[in-house]
DNA sequence: CCCGTGATTTAT
DNA sequence: TAAATCACGGGG
C-alpha cells in the first residue's frame, strides 16, 4: 500500500476549494508486530483507536504539540495498519497553500513532509477517522508509477524503535 | 546542530 | 496529578 500510494492525487476540499498534489514520499507502519508503529502489541488509546478502523480511513494525529501528521488506515480491526503520507508535489490550490504556509521559501517547501503538508492542505483533527470515500478528503488515480523508480530507505524519526528504525519501510519516488 | 511546543501518554 | 514523550519544522 505504501508503494501503492505513489503517485496517487491527495485531494482535500476546502470551502469549494480544491487543494491536491501527487504524493511522492510515503512510510509503512506494520502494526502489531512493528515497534514503530503506535498499534505495536495492539495497543488502544483515545488517539490510536482510529488504527483500528477499516481501510480507507484518516488517522490524523497532533505531534510535538504543533503539527500534524496524515495517515492512510490501510486494513482492518484485526490488523492495525496504516502509511503515513510525508511529501507530496503540490497540483492545485497553490496559492491557497502559499497563505497557508506563509513562511515556506519557494512552492518545493510547501509540502516537502508530513507536517508541512497537513498545513499546506488545511488538514487537521477534525479529519481523523474522516471516510477516504467521501467527499471532503480522498485520494486520485494520479500518475503510472514504474517500480524501477521507487527508492526504499529506513523511516524518518523513529529511533525510539530499535532495530526496526532500520527496516526499509519508507518509499519515495526517484527525483 | 539545537530547541520550541503542547497534546497525548505514562508514571506516581 | 505530575512527569515524560514525541511518524516535526525552523533556524543556525
Amino acid at each position: 500500500m505504501a508503494k501503492g500510494l505513489l503517485g496517487r492525487r491527495l485531494v482535500h476540499f476546502v470551502g469549494g476549494q480544491r487543494l491536491s498534489g501527487l504524493i511522492v514520499e510515503t512510510e509503512a507502519y506494520l502494526g502489531l508486530k512493528d515497534p514503530a508503529c503506535h498499534s505495536y502489541h495492539g495497543k488502544i488509546t483515545a488517539r490510536t483507536k482510529t488504527f483500528y478502523l477499516p481501510g480507507g480511513h484518516a488517522y490524523v494525529y497532533m505531534i510535538y504539540g504543533m503539527h500534524y501528521c496524515f495517515n492512510v488506515v490501510t486494513r482492518s480491526e484485526k490488523h492495525p495498519e496504516a502509511v503515513l503520507i510525508r511529501a507530496l508535489v503540490p497540483e492545485e490550490g497553490i496559492e491557497f497553500m502559499k497563505r497557508n504556509r506563509p513562511n515556506a521559501r519557494g512552492e518545493k517547501d510547501l509540502c516537502s513532509g508530513p507536517g508541512k503538508l497537513c498545513q499546506a492542505l488545511g488538514i487537521d483533527r477534525s479529519l481523523n477517522e474522516a471516510d477516504l470515500e467521501g467527499d471532503r478528503i480522498f485520494i486520485e488515480k494520479g500518475i503510472r508509477v514504474p517500480a524501477g523508480k521507487i527508492l526504499s530507505t529506513p523511516r524518518i524519526g523513529v529511533d525510539y524503535a530499535g532495530e526496526a528504525a532500520r527496516w526499509p519501510l519508507r518509499f519515495s519516488l526517484e527525483d
